[in-house]
DNA sequence: GACAAAAACGAACGGTCGTTCTATTTTGAG
DNA sequence: CTCAAAATAGAACGACCGTTCGTTTTTGTC
Protein backbone atom coordinates (compact mmCIF):
# COMPACT_ATOMS: atom_id res chain seq x y z
CA UNK A 1 0.00 0.00 0.00
CA UNK A 2 0.59 3.93 -0.20
CA UNK A 3 3.62 3.47 2.18
CA UNK A 4 5.90 6.43 1.19
CA UNK A 5 3.13 8.83 0.38
CA UNK A 6 0.86 7.63 3.12
CA UNK A 7 3.71 8.57 5.43
CA UNK A 8 4.36 11.86 4.40
CA UNK A 9 0.54 13.08 3.84
CA UNK A 10 0.11 12.17 7.50
CA UNK A 11 3.47 13.96 8.58
CA UNK A 12 1.88 16.96 6.69
CA UNK A 13 -1.64 16.70 8.31
CA UNK A 14 -0.32 16.56 11.85
CA UNK A 15 1.69 19.65 11.37
CA UNK A 16 -1.43 21.20 9.37
CA UNK A 17 -3.24 20.79 12.33
CA UNK A 18 -0.84 22.25 15.17
CA UNK A 19 -1.01 25.13 13.14
CA UNK A 20 -4.54 25.05 12.17
CA UNK A 21 -5.00 25.24 15.91
CA UNK A 22 -3.02 28.64 15.88
CA UNK A 23 -3.98 30.52 12.71
CA UNK A 24 -6.68 28.56 11.84
CA UNK A 25 -7.97 26.17 8.64
CA UNK A 26 -7.86 29.75 6.01
CA UNK A 27 -4.70 30.84 7.54
CA UNK A 28 -2.86 27.38 6.79
CA UNK A 29 -0.94 28.11 3.60
CA UNK A 30 0.64 25.51 1.47
CA UNK A 31 3.88 27.28 0.75
CA UNK A 32 4.32 27.86 4.34
CA UNK A 33 3.73 23.86 5.21
CA UNK A 34 6.03 23.19 2.78
CA UNK A 35 8.85 25.05 3.83
CA UNK A 36 8.05 23.89 7.67
CA UNK A 37 8.57 20.66 6.04
CA UNK A 38 11.43 20.77 3.67
CA UNK A 39 8.59 19.82 1.01
CA UNK A 40 8.47 21.79 -2.44
CA UNK A 41 5.11 23.60 -2.66
CA UNK A 42 3.89 21.46 -5.56
CA UNK A 43 5.27 18.36 -4.49
CA UNK A 44 3.15 18.87 -0.97
CA UNK A 45 0.31 19.87 -2.79
CA UNK A 46 -0.09 17.25 -4.81
CA UNK A 47 -0.90 14.97 -1.91
CA UNK A 48 -4.18 16.94 -1.48
CA UNK A 49 -5.87 18.43 -4.64
CA UNK A 50 -7.28 21.53 -3.12
CA UNK A 51 -6.80 23.41 -0.16
CA UNK A 52 -9.93 22.41 0.83
CA UNK A 53 -9.19 19.03 0.80
CA UNK A 54 -6.31 19.57 2.88
CA UNK A 55 -8.59 21.50 5.54
CA UNK A 56 -11.08 18.92 5.48
CA UNK A 57 -8.22 16.13 6.14
CA UNK A 58 -6.87 18.29 9.16
CA UNK A 59 -10.78 17.77 10.62
CA UNK A 60 -10.98 14.64 10.15
CA UNK A 61 -6.84 13.84 11.39
CA UNK A 62 -7.66 16.01 14.12
CA UNK A 63 -11.14 13.69 15.28
CA UNK A 64 -8.95 10.68 15.26
CA UNK A 65 -6.78 11.66 17.23
CA UNK A 66 -9.14 13.48 19.84
CA UNK A 67 -10.74 9.50 19.73
CA UNK A 68 -7.32 8.33 20.39
CA UNK A 69 -6.08 10.84 22.91
CA UNK A 70 -9.43 11.14 24.82
CA UNK A 71 -12.72 8.81 24.05
CA UNK A 72 -10.81 5.45 23.93
CA UNK A 73 -8.59 5.73 27.29
CA UNK A 74 -12.04 6.91 28.75
CA UNK A 75 -12.95 3.43 28.16
CA UNK A 76 -10.78 1.98 30.25
CA UNK A 77 -12.24 3.63 33.89
CA UNK A 78 -15.25 2.53 35.26
CA UNK A 79 -18.78 3.07 34.06
CA UNK A 80 -20.73 5.97 35.38
CA UNK A 81 -19.10 8.95 36.92
CA UNK A 82 -15.67 7.92 37.14
CA UNK A 83 -15.58 7.40 33.40
CA UNK A 84 -17.37 11.16 33.44
CA UNK A 85 -14.72 12.21 35.43
CA UNK A 86 -11.72 10.19 33.07
CA UNK A 87 -13.43 12.15 29.87
CA UNK A 88 -12.93 15.64 31.82
CA UNK A 89 -9.56 15.33 32.96
CA UNK A 90 -8.27 13.87 29.33
CA UNK A 91 -9.87 16.77 27.44
CA UNK A 92 -7.36 18.90 29.14
CA UNK A 93 -4.72 16.95 28.40
CA UNK A 94 -5.34 16.18 24.75
CA UNK A 95 -4.23 19.47 23.15
CA UNK A 96 -0.75 18.81 24.57
CA UNK A 97 -0.68 15.64 23.59
CA UNK A 98 1.24 17.48 19.92
CA UNK A 99 4.06 17.91 22.00
CA UNK A 100 3.75 21.55 21.88
CA UNK A 101 0.91 23.77 24.20
CA UNK A 102 -1.53 24.85 21.45
CA UNK A 103 -5.34 25.10 22.29
CA UNK A 104 -7.36 22.81 21.16
CA UNK A 105 -7.79 22.70 17.67
CA UNK A 106 -11.90 22.22 18.00
CA UNK A 107 -12.67 25.04 20.22
CA UNK A 108 -10.00 27.40 17.47
CA UNK A 109 -12.17 25.48 14.19
CA UNK A 110 -15.37 26.00 16.10
CA UNK A 111 -15.29 29.88 16.25
CA UNK A 112 -13.42 29.87 12.57
CA UNK A 113 -16.32 27.79 11.05
CA UNK A 114 -19.48 28.51 12.93
CA UNK A 115 -20.71 31.00 9.72
CA UNK A 116 -18.71 29.44 6.94
CA UNK A 117 -20.74 27.23 5.09
CA UNK A 118 -18.94 24.17 3.48
CA UNK A 119 -17.66 20.98 4.03
CA UNK A 120 -14.98 21.68 6.71
CA UNK A 121 -17.60 22.94 8.46
CA UNK A 122 -19.99 19.86 8.17
CA UNK A 123 -17.18 17.69 9.11
CA UNK A 124 -16.48 19.69 12.19
CA UNK A 125 -20.65 19.71 13.07
CA UNK A 126 -20.76 16.12 12.98
CA UNK A 127 -17.20 15.67 15.15
CA UNK A 128 -18.82 18.35 17.54
CA UNK A 129 -22.28 16.31 18.08
CA UNK A 130 -20.15 13.13 18.38
CA UNK A 131 -17.77 14.49 21.28
CA UNK A 132 -21.27 16.02 22.78
CA UNK A 133 -23.23 12.56 22.39
CA UNK A 134 -20.57 10.80 23.91
CA UNK A 135 -20.12 12.86 26.83
CA UNK A 136 -24.29 12.73 27.13
CA UNK A 137 -23.78 8.55 26.70
CA UNK A 138 -21.23 8.81 29.40
CA UNK A 139 -23.51 10.83 31.24
CA UNK A 140 -26.22 8.44 31.09
CA UNK A 141 -24.56 5.22 32.17
CA UNK A 142 -24.10 7.15 35.37
CA UNK A 143 -27.64 7.17 35.45
CA UNK A 144 -28.14 3.45 34.89
CA UNK A 145 -25.05 2.95 37.79
CA UNK A 146 -26.88 5.20 40.43
CA UNK A 147 -24.18 7.80 40.36
CA UNK A 148 -26.71 10.47 39.12
CA UNK A 149 -30.23 11.01 39.71
CA UNK A 150 -32.87 9.94 37.84
CA UNK A 151 -34.16 13.54 36.69
CA UNK A 152 -31.07 15.10 35.11
CA UNK A 153 -30.64 15.29 31.34
CA UNK A 154 -28.20 13.69 29.78
CA UNK A 155 -27.65 15.98 27.12
CA UNK A 156 -28.23 19.58 29.15
CA UNK A 157 -25.25 17.96 31.49
CA UNK A 158 -22.98 17.53 28.52
CA UNK A 159 -23.81 21.07 27.09
CA UNK A 160 -23.13 22.64 30.60
CA UNK A 161 -19.82 20.61 30.79
CA UNK A 162 -19.02 21.44 27.32
CA UNK A 163 -19.43 25.07 28.50
CA UNK A 164 -16.76 24.53 31.56
CA UNK A 165 -14.32 23.58 29.25
CA UNK A 166 -14.80 26.59 26.80
CA UNK A 167 -14.89 28.50 29.91
CA UNK A 168 -11.36 26.75 30.76
CA UNK A 169 -10.21 27.38 27.30
CA UNK A 170 -10.81 31.18 27.43
CA UNK A 171 -9.59 32.01 30.53
CA UNK A 172 -6.25 29.56 30.26
CA UNK A 173 -5.21 30.79 26.91
CA UNK A 174 -6.70 34.17 26.21
CA UNK A 175 -6.72 35.76 29.74
CA UNK A 176 -3.75 33.33 30.80
CA UNK A 177 -5.00 33.51 34.72
CA UNK A 178 -3.41 31.07 36.73
CA UNK A 179 -6.41 30.20 38.29
CA UNK A 180 -8.23 28.71 35.37
CA UNK A 181 -7.53 24.66 36.03
CA UNK A 182 -8.83 25.40 40.02
CA UNK A 183 -11.60 27.75 38.11
CA UNK A 184 -12.70 25.19 36.08
CA UNK A 185 -12.26 21.63 38.52
CA UNK A 186 -15.11 24.14 41.04
CA UNK A 187 -17.16 24.32 38.18
CA UNK A 188 -16.99 20.47 37.36
CA UNK A 189 -17.39 19.74 41.04
CA UNK A 190 -21.10 22.01 40.90
CA UNK A 191 -21.97 20.30 38.28
CA UNK A 192 -21.70 17.35 39.41
CA UNK A 193 -23.11 17.62 42.94
CA UNK A 194 -26.43 19.61 41.17
CA UNK A 195 -26.49 16.10 38.60
CA UNK A 196 -26.39 13.74 41.88
CA UNK A 197 -29.01 15.96 43.73
CA UNK A 198 -31.38 16.18 40.42
CA UNK A 199 -31.11 18.81 38.66
CA UNK A 200 -34.84 19.10 37.78
CA UNK A 201 -35.99 19.02 33.98
CA UNK A 202 -38.38 22.54 33.77
CA UNK A 203 -41.88 21.83 34.11
CA UNK A 204 -43.10 22.43 30.91
CA UNK A 205 -41.07 20.86 28.76
CA UNK A 206 -42.97 19.20 25.69
CA UNK B 1 -13.81 68.82 13.80
CA UNK B 2 -12.64 65.76 11.37
CA UNK B 3 -16.43 65.33 10.57
CA UNK B 4 -16.58 63.72 7.30
CA UNK B 5 -13.74 62.22 7.85
CA UNK B 6 -14.31 60.41 10.97
CA UNK B 7 -17.82 59.82 9.81
CA UNK B 8 -16.62 57.24 6.86
CA UNK B 9 -13.75 56.13 9.64
CA UNK B 10 -17.18 55.07 11.82
CA UNK B 11 -18.87 53.76 9.01
CA UNK B 12 -15.75 51.59 7.57
CA UNK B 13 -15.52 50.41 11.58
CA UNK B 14 -18.82 49.26 11.36
CA UNK B 15 -18.55 47.47 8.56
CA UNK B 16 -15.15 45.84 9.02
CA UNK B 17 -16.00 44.76 12.81
CA UNK B 18 -19.02 42.51 11.21
CA UNK B 19 -16.90 41.12 8.94
CA UNK B 20 -14.23 40.39 11.42
CA UNK B 21 -16.86 38.22 13.18
CA UNK B 22 -17.37 36.15 10.50
CA UNK B 23 -13.68 35.78 8.86
CA UNK B 24 -11.52 37.10 11.40
CA UNK B 25 -9.25 39.68 11.96
CA UNK B 26 -6.73 38.17 9.77
CA UNK B 27 -9.52 37.68 7.50
CA UNK B 28 -10.12 41.08 7.35
CA UNK B 29 -9.23 42.79 3.31
CA UNK B 30 -8.81 46.52 2.72
CA UNK B 31 -9.74 45.92 -0.78
CA UNK B 32 -12.63 43.79 0.18
CA UNK B 33 -14.09 46.33 2.77
CA UNK B 34 -13.30 49.13 -0.01
CA UNK B 35 -15.51 47.35 -2.61
CA UNK B 36 -18.21 47.00 -0.05
CA UNK B 37 -18.42 50.22 1.25
CA UNK B 38 -17.87 51.98 -2.67
CA UNK B 39 -14.69 53.62 -1.80
CA UNK B 40 -11.22 53.36 -3.34
CA UNK B 41 -8.24 50.79 -1.40
CA UNK B 42 -6.32 54.13 -0.98
CA UNK B 43 -8.75 55.70 0.24
CA UNK B 44 -10.28 53.66 2.67
CA UNK B 45 -6.72 52.73 3.68
CA UNK B 46 -5.43 56.62 4.27
CA UNK B 47 -8.10 56.40 7.75
CA UNK B 48 -5.63 53.54 9.19
CA UNK B 49 -2.23 53.64 8.41
CA UNK B 50 -1.51 50.29 8.80
CA UNK B 51 -3.44 46.80 9.26
CA UNK B 52 -2.91 46.32 12.29
CA UNK B 53 -4.17 49.67 13.45
CA UNK B 54 -7.50 49.29 11.31
CA UNK B 55 -7.67 46.07 13.68
CA UNK B 56 -6.93 47.45 16.98
CA UNK B 57 -9.93 49.95 16.03
CA UNK B 58 -12.26 47.25 14.73
CA UNK B 59 -11.58 46.11 18.65
CA UNK B 60 -11.81 49.28 20.37
CA UNK B 61 -14.65 50.07 18.22
CA UNK B 62 -16.63 46.31 19.24
CA UNK B 63 -15.67 47.71 23.08
CA UNK B 64 -17.35 50.71 22.69
CA UNK B 65 -20.51 49.23 20.78
CA UNK B 66 -20.40 45.94 23.32
CA UNK B 67 -20.24 48.95 27.03
CA UNK B 68 -23.55 50.92 24.63
CA UNK B 69 -25.91 47.50 24.34
CA UNK B 70 -25.33 45.23 27.17
CA UNK B 71 -23.56 47.03 30.04
CA UNK B 72 -25.19 50.33 30.40
CA UNK B 73 -28.98 49.63 29.24
CA UNK B 74 -28.13 47.25 32.21
CA UNK B 75 -27.63 49.46 34.82
CA UNK B 76 -30.78 50.75 34.34
CA UNK B 77 -32.34 46.80 36.12
CA UNK B 78 -32.30 47.16 40.10
CA UNK B 79 -29.41 46.41 41.94
CA UNK B 80 -28.22 42.64 42.49
CA UNK B 81 -30.13 39.23 40.57
CA UNK B 82 -32.40 41.70 38.38
CA UNK B 83 -29.51 43.52 37.01
CA UNK B 84 -26.88 40.44 36.41
CA UNK B 85 -30.36 39.00 34.70
CA UNK B 86 -30.58 41.61 32.72
CA UNK B 87 -26.71 41.56 31.86
CA UNK B 88 -27.83 37.64 30.82
CA UNK B 89 -30.48 38.42 28.68
CA UNK B 90 -28.98 41.66 26.94
CA UNK B 91 -25.64 39.30 25.78
CA UNK B 92 -28.05 37.08 23.69
CA UNK B 93 -29.32 40.20 21.89
CA UNK B 94 -26.58 42.00 21.38
CA UNK B 95 -24.97 40.84 18.21
CA UNK B 96 -27.93 41.30 16.26
CA UNK B 97 -27.98 44.56 17.59
CA UNK B 98 -25.60 44.90 14.14
CA UNK B 99 -28.59 44.56 11.90
CA UNK B 100 -27.97 40.98 10.92
CA UNK B 101 -27.56 38.10 12.80
CA UNK B 102 -23.62 37.38 12.76
CA UNK B 103 -22.02 35.91 16.44
CA UNK B 104 -20.66 37.52 18.97
CA UNK B 105 -17.32 39.57 17.55
CA UNK B 106 -15.42 38.66 20.82
CA UNK B 107 -16.22 35.11 20.92
CA UNK B 108 -14.37 34.84 17.26
CA UNK B 109 -11.25 36.85 18.25
CA UNK B 110 -10.56 35.31 21.40
CA UNK B 111 -10.23 31.67 19.61
CA UNK B 112 -8.71 33.81 16.81
CA UNK B 113 -6.11 35.59 18.94
CA UNK B 114 -5.35 33.44 21.72
CA UNK B 115 -2.51 32.83 20.56
CA UNK B 116 -1.01 35.51 18.67
CA UNK B 117 0.33 38.50 20.66
CA UNK B 118 0.05 42.13 19.75
CA UNK B 119 -2.12 45.10 20.17
CA UNK B 120 -4.89 43.76 19.17
CA UNK B 121 -4.50 40.53 21.36
CA UNK B 122 -3.61 42.66 24.10
CA UNK B 123 -6.97 45.41 23.32
CA UNK B 124 -8.87 41.76 23.79
CA UNK B 125 -7.89 40.63 26.19
CA UNK B 126 -8.37 43.94 28.68
CA UNK B 127 -11.92 44.20 27.02
CA UNK B 128 -12.49 40.60 28.46
CA UNK B 129 -11.49 41.46 31.51
CA UNK B 130 -13.28 44.23 32.26
CA UNK B 131 -16.74 42.22 31.06
CA UNK B 132 -15.90 39.08 33.35
CA UNK B 133 -15.35 41.96 36.22
CA UNK B 134 -18.46 43.83 35.57
CA UNK B 135 -20.05 40.69 35.91
CA UNK B 136 -18.58 39.61 39.06
CA UNK B 137 -19.24 43.19 40.51
CA UNK B 138 -22.77 43.02 39.25
CA UNK B 139 -22.87 39.52 41.35
CA UNK B 140 -21.01 40.74 44.36
CA UNK B 141 -23.83 43.82 44.85
CA UNK B 142 -26.36 40.86 44.67
CA UNK B 143 -24.50 39.19 48.04
CA UNK B 144 -24.79 42.98 49.78
CA UNK B 145 -28.25 43.09 48.57
CA UNK B 146 -29.20 39.68 50.23
CA UNK B 147 -29.76 37.63 46.68
CA UNK B 148 -26.86 35.42 47.01
CA UNK B 149 -25.42 33.38 49.78
CA UNK B 150 -21.96 35.32 51.35
CA UNK B 151 -20.07 32.22 50.93
CA UNK B 152 -20.66 32.22 47.18
CA UNK B 153 -17.45 33.29 44.79
CA UNK B 154 -18.25 36.32 42.47
CA UNK B 155 -15.48 35.73 40.26
CA UNK B 156 -15.80 31.86 40.13
CA UNK B 157 -19.84 33.25 39.48
CA UNK B 158 -18.56 34.90 36.25
CA UNK B 159 -16.14 32.48 34.83
CA UNK B 160 -19.18 30.12 35.33
CA UNK B 161 -21.55 32.71 33.53
CA UNK B 162 -19.31 33.00 31.06
CA UNK B 163 -19.20 29.39 30.36
CA UNK B 164 -22.75 29.18 29.79
CA UNK B 165 -22.77 32.23 27.02
CA UNK B 166 -19.60 30.53 25.32
CA UNK B 167 -21.77 27.03 25.37
CA UNK B 168 -24.80 29.20 23.92
CA UNK B 169 -22.85 30.60 21.09
CA UNK B 170 -21.15 27.25 20.59
CA UNK B 171 -24.76 25.36 20.55
CA UNK B 172 -26.66 28.24 18.51
CA UNK B 173 -24.12 29.17 15.85
CA UNK B 174 -22.05 25.71 14.97
CA UNK B 175 -24.27 23.05 15.64
CA UNK B 176 -27.69 25.16 15.16
CA UNK B 177 -29.78 23.63 17.81
CA UNK B 178 -33.09 25.07 18.07
CA UNK B 179 -32.53 24.22 22.11
CA UNK B 180 -29.40 26.33 22.63
CA UNK B 181 -31.38 29.02 23.75
CA UNK B 182 -33.94 27.16 26.22
CA UNK B 183 -30.22 24.96 27.25
CA UNK B 184 -28.58 28.41 28.35
CA UNK B 185 -31.61 29.65 30.30
CA UNK B 186 -31.53 26.53 32.44
CA UNK B 187 -28.00 26.13 33.01
CA UNK B 188 -28.53 30.06 34.11
CA UNK B 189 -31.05 29.01 36.23
CA UNK B 190 -29.08 26.40 37.59
CA UNK B 191 -26.10 29.02 38.20
CA UNK B 192 -28.10 31.18 40.38
CA UNK B 193 -30.02 28.32 42.47
CA UNK B 194 -26.42 27.51 43.51
CA UNK B 195 -25.49 30.86 44.19
CA UNK B 196 -28.70 31.32 46.36
CA UNK B 197 -27.65 28.33 48.37
CA UNK B 198 -24.13 29.03 48.42
CA UNK B 199 -21.88 27.28 46.44
CA UNK B 200 -19.33 26.68 48.64
CA UNK B 201 -16.02 27.67 48.89
CA UNK B 202 -13.18 24.91 48.65
CA UNK B 203 -11.95 24.14 52.33
CA UNK B 204 -8.46 24.78 51.45
CA UNK B 205 -7.99 27.68 49.25
CA UNK B 206 -5.57 30.44 50.18
C1' DG C 1 -16.54 82.67 -3.70
C1' DA C 2 -11.44 82.00 -2.79
C1' DC C 3 -8.30 78.70 -1.04
C1' DA C 4 -5.77 75.87 2.14
C1' DA C 5 -6.75 71.47 4.31
C1' DA C 6 -8.80 67.15 4.26
C1' DA C 7 -10.42 63.27 1.83
C1' DA C 8 -10.67 60.21 -1.86
C1' DC C 9 -8.71 58.37 -6.03
C1' DG C 10 -5.80 55.56 -9.45
C1' DA C 11 -1.83 53.36 -10.68
C1' DA C 12 1.91 50.89 -9.39
C1' DC C 13 5.26 48.15 -6.24
C1' DG C 14 6.99 43.68 -4.45
C1' DG C 15 5.15 39.58 -2.31
C1' DT C 16 2.49 35.68 -1.54
C1' DC C 17 -1.52 33.06 -2.54
C1' DG C 18 -3.60 28.48 -4.76
C1' DT C 19 -3.05 25.99 -8.72
C1' DT C 20 -1.18 23.90 -13.15
C1' DC C 21 2.22 21.97 -15.96
C1' DT C 22 6.26 19.42 -17.14
C1' DA C 23 10.42 17.24 -15.68
C1' DT C 24 13.10 14.68 -12.43
C1' DT C 25 13.90 11.62 -8.72
C1' DT C 26 12.55 7.84 -5.75
C1' DT C 27 10.06 3.79 -4.71
C1' DG C 28 8.92 -0.94 -4.75
C1' DA C 29 7.16 -5.20 -7.38
C1' DG C 30 8.55 -8.62 -10.85
C1' DC D 1 18.33 -5.23 -12.05
C1' DT D 2 14.39 -3.40 -14.66
C1' DC D 3 11.05 -0.41 -15.26
C1' DA D 4 6.47 1.43 -14.68
C1' DA D 5 4.33 3.94 -11.03
C1' DA D 6 4.52 7.04 -7.38
C1' DA D 7 6.48 10.94 -5.24
C1' DT D 8 8.77 15.16 -5.43
C1' DA D 9 10.68 19.21 -7.57
C1' DG D 10 10.75 23.61 -10.26
C1' DA D 11 8.99 27.19 -12.89
C1' DA D 12 5.26 29.80 -14.15
C1' DC D 13 0.26 31.69 -14.11
C1' DG D 14 -3.21 35.10 -12.71
C1' DA D 15 -5.17 37.00 -8.65
C1' DC D 16 -5.07 39.48 -4.65
C1' DC D 17 -2.45 41.18 -0.65
C1' DG D 18 -0.74 45.62 2.14
C1' DT D 19 1.38 49.70 1.15
C1' DT D 20 3.29 53.99 -1.30
C1' DC D 21 2.92 58.01 -4.06
C1' DG D 22 1.29 61.72 -6.82
C1' DT D 23 -3.07 63.67 -8.37
C1' DT D 24 -7.71 65.08 -8.14
C1' DT D 25 -11.88 66.08 -5.77
C1' DT D 26 -14.40 67.58 -1.81
C1' DT D 27 -14.86 70.01 2.37
C1' DG D 28 -15.26 73.80 5.46
C1' DT D 29 -13.40 78.54 6.95
C1' DC D 30 -12.63 83.36 6.16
Amino acid sequence: MGSKGELTRQTVLEHAARRASQVGLEGLTIGRLADDLDLSKSGLFAHFRSKEALQVQVIDYAAERFVESVLRPALTAPRGEPRVRALFERWFLWPRAGTNSAGCIFVALAAELDDRPGPARDRLVQAQKDWLEFLANAFRIGIEEGHFSRDADPEQFAHDLYGIMLAHHHASRLLDDPRARERAHRAFEALLAAARAGAPRPPHTQ
